[in-house]
DNA sequence: ATTTTATTTAGAACCATTCTAAACAATTGA
DNA sequence: TCAATTGTTTAGAATGGTTCTAAATAAAAT
């Protein structure tokens, strides 16, 4: 790894902090996982496991709280696809997905190759607050 | 309730036969509350009150049972919108949702009114089993 | 430094769903 | 029509992802 593309705990803490966060080491390592290099998609459970392999200790409610003050903080996007697991998203930008259930695997699709047209009124008192788009694969038959 | 709306055990029969699946007592008592009158979305928890309301008992386990079977049958479709609980929409054909989360309820959208244009390939070896468009609603702020 | 406030943790609890294996009902075929 | 076969239902246990609890620890504030 070149010196270049090293990230400090600094630059990891000034992103915590920026979303109101405290810096602490759990979430450091979390972040450096999450944000270093492509955009992911993960489970508690993978996520945990690569916190594991990267040699740290850390409880599954560790991951699950941070999961959710990164979602809430606009970190990470939760992606609803299974009804058995859930998937976060490091790309928050508006996008899509191909979801390949033989493998339980999200592929982002860049938000402008789906086109919404005149949709119906949006019930009064209601706001859209999010549009997800999950294209299903599966081995051809 | 008049006589040219009602449904006949037969005419229930004919419908489960029809996929496959032999016609039982509680499968017959789940077809009538579901394919009578609209579209509905469920899950297996409002299905179950609904049964017992109805004045049958079911068990838990035959309600999960049923709406598997009903879903492998194309008889109806599962919506995954949540990731702590299971839809199901009686409605089959190509159509999105609104869903309102502050409520828990879907509500749906015809297929028309959603336009997807040219999509990435789909991967090599994999194809497109179904396409959901979710678009989640909450009380205006 | 000391106090306050937020975070982490192990383990228990939760809850939707699935499983088990025994009782029961529908179908088949003499 | 009646076994025999096959499919279905069920209560209750088990499962598994997620959340909760309350005690220990760490960060921030004073």
């Amino acid at each position: 790894m070149n010196i270049a593309t090293d990230i400090t705990d600094d630059q990891l803490s000034a992103k915590l902090r920026a979303v109101g966060l405290r810096a602490t080491r759990p979430r450091l390592d979390l972040v450096r996982l999450l944000f270093t290099g492509e955009n992911r998609h993960l489970t508690a459970e993978s996520l945990h496991e690569e916190v594991q392999q990267a040699g740290h200790k850390m409880s599954l409610a560790t991951i699950y709280n941070s999961l959710h003050q990164f979602t809430e903080a606009g970190l990470l996007r939760q992606v609803v696809v299974d009804s058995t697991r859930s998937y976060f998203d490091t790309n928050t930008s508006e996008h899509h997905h191909f979801f390949i259930s033989t493998e339980n695997r999200l592929i982002d699709i860049p938000a402008e190759k789906v086109s919404i047209s005149d949709l119906p009124d949006v019930p009064a008192g209601l706001d859209i607050y999010g549009v997800d788009v999950i294209i299903r694969l599966h081995k051809k038959s």
